[in-house]
DNA sequence: GGATAATAGTTCGCCAGCGAATGTTTCGTC
DNA sequence: GACGAAACATTCGCTGGCGAACTATTATCC
């Protein structure tokens, strides 16, 4: 039970060191990257700092950090709301969106070192006990 | 294929908060708790610096740095080897035994509660595909 | 409708970790 | 046995992220 939570922290970490290197053949960073990707899934290619901060479980204050360094390296710029005007819009500029095209290529190579040990069948089984672990966790949250 | 790293790092940055906050009620950091931990699971007590770093998977500056914090806490003390001068025994004191040991229970508590949605066979199950990604990076990264 | 509370984002000070450069000590080799 | 290479730990400068305090705007309520 604790080996589960070990290897895991590993493999996150591992994972997340491959990619880093990967990345930084494209000239882009791992936070920047996944919060351009949080961008690109999104229909209308643009959020709030608070749902990007919340989806990447990070502080409100790191988020602005962020924030602050892609919108200085040109990959997105802050819209001020006009309805509301304590909020703020964060959008992918086109550059922004060449750049994440360039970085998938090369993440998804990096990320399927991990999982080719395991046959197909064998990931979706680690999938879905990865699924309901996230799903009970979230749902006990909530009451808080 | 993606769906498992990005769950798989939500889990682990989630059970790590669940850690944090649960081991400040003892007065103890995780990396701390960490550091503690290694020691402890040496049949000597002691290790090198070199080899927490990379038991961790930390920088070896990384790690001078947490030997500092230990030691300013009183948790660990750094003791030069009389063979070889250039290495570093850190070794457990009274106090950092003591430390760990209260660590321990509410650590398992808080870890417990992610594993928790998972029936005990899957557990196995689960760790069991786990240990085989570890394995198969740790192979895959040995002719480097 | 004006005081008060809540919400969104930012600033500030701080900290853990990293990479690169440094100081020591030991090893290898000739 | 001396000298260059390798191994260990540390220092230094920098960076991403956090919590707490702050500003600005909107919602609530008497």
């Amino acid at each position: 039970m604790e080996a589960i939570i070990t290897r895991m922290q590993f493999l996150v970490k591992h994972v997340r060191l491959a990619k880093e290197t990967a990345l930084a053949e494209v000239g882009i960073q791992d936070f920047e990257f996944e919060t351009l990707h949080r961008l690109v899934s999104r229909d209308s290619r643009q959020a709030t700092p608070s749902e990007l901060a919340s989806e990447l479980m990070l502080s409100p204050a790191g988020m602005t950090g962020r924030i602050d360094t892609l919108e200085k390296a040109g990959l997105v710029r802050r819209i001020r709301s006009e309805e509301d005007r304590r909020r703020v819009d964060v959008a992918l500029t086109p550059k922004g969106h060449d750049l994440w095209q360039a970085a998938m290529a090369v993440r998804a190579t990096a990320e399927a070192e991990m999982v080719a040990a395991l046959e197909p069948g064998e990931q979706e089984t680690l999938d879905g006990l990865l699924k309901r672990m996230l799903v009970s966790l979230e749902t006990a949250r909530r009451p808080s």
